[in-house]
DNA sequence: GACTGTCTCAAACGCTAGTTTAAAACGTCT
DNA sequence: AGACGTTTTAAACTAGCGTTTGAGACAGTC
């Protein structure tokens, strides 16, 4: 077993514990079972629980801002050739990015955004500060061509209402298999991460707008 | 010291606590030695950390779904006679409930808001199950309202944009804290929570007319 | 084949958690 | 005043946590 395999290995394991239980109610001790590795393994390669949960993010988190960043630069480009980016191809991008841009399937995408549900409404502060530095930029880019997209919204009514479409975002796909079983009964019908992302796309649309 | 005294205090203690920091990190030692009562006294008037999570919630949530209840009720026969409830109107109703139905401040409302955001988020199985028993009834009845208001929208997509809202509304007050640090940074401008409810109607009513 | 650095392992450490206990204090009623 | 049910108290208990340790296993190098 090499050592990249273990670091993997006790990655896959707490990413999918820490959105199923959350940081806190998860022990090292079921990371490190469930990779199948040694108890002081995530000390030994991480330094502690704390930096763990932090590499969790920065691997699912690396790769989307780096494509959703290259996308957005190609569309600013495009913009300054004169036409402007209408406001579903935007969040178009974003949702295909966050849901396609790590090859495997869209079930990891719905892992991390508990793990931002979790992170937000949880009180890791070290954890916040850091997914702001990484956020950042690339959300202020998106912020900017948003704001050219409906220029009759005033900022500081965009900002807010960016901030609730996050919300129903994240907090949807958080509570995603506890709202399947209530749609499954209520309608009969299954959903699956891509049809909640079609649906939701009207209503930030329509949010935005106002 | 009578009994509800203790009671009380443990509940005050609690709330701000499991709002602050979340259920999990937050100890009985420290709720009790800021409600300054004995460490015992948790497990003597609630029977267990797990029952006073649910006393919490149940002490925010009676009045509030009985309110709502009676106004829906109230609208409803309005209706009967004729006429329909405006879709502003019934947010505004709800909000004006989730924000002054309980006599003090509206900071109360916040860190219920709070509460319901790490309730959904983590795991607290036996929390979400007595929550969904308790919200129930009263969010069917302000489903079927909502029904009526915009009969155009699908059902299906009703029920998915009555969850989107939920969760902006949430989502936003949950971190409200830190949302206004960056306002205040970027905007120059303080945040209360009548303001954000305030911002959030327009969204809300344009993203469920889609 | 010993040496060296990287990694694994079982065991233990110190600590904090929720809970329990048994005695003390309190209030109330006869 | 004394007896009784209720509440408070300090202390202990068990369990689980994150972390550390030191010995061992496994490479590659000379």
């Amino acid at each position: 077993m090499s050592q990249s395999d273990t670091v993997q290995r006790i990655l896959d394991a707490a990413e999918v514990l820490f959105a199923q239980k959350g940081f806190a109610e998860t022990s090292l001790r079921a990371i490190t079972s469930r990779a199948g590795v040694n108890l002081a393994a995530v000390n030994y390669h991480f330094g502690s629980k704390e930096a763990l949960v932090q590499a969790v993010f920065e691997r699912y988190l690396t790769p989307f801002c780096q494509a959703l960043d290259a996308k957005l630069e190609e569309l600013e480009r495009e913009t300054r050739e004169g036409g402007e980016v209408p406001l579903e191809k935007l969040f178009t991008v974003a949702s295909r990015l966050a849901l396609g841009s790590h090859g495997d399937e869209p079930r990891r995408a719905m892992i991390f955004f508990r793990l931002s549900g979790q992170a937000y409404s949880q009180p890791q502060d070290h954890l916040r500060a850091w997914l702001r530095e990484h956020y950042g930029p690339v959300f202020r880019r998106f912020l900017g061509l948003l704001r050219r997209a409906v220029p009759d919204v005033p900022p500081m009514e965009l900002f807010w209402r960016v901030h609730f479409s996050l919300g129903a975002v994240i907090f949807t796909l958080s509570g995603m298999e506890s709202l399947q079983a209530i749609s499954k009964k209520d309608f009969n019908q299954s959903v699956t991460a891509a049809h909640i992302t079609q649906q939701l796309l009207p209503f930030v649309v329509g949010g935005i707008q106002g």
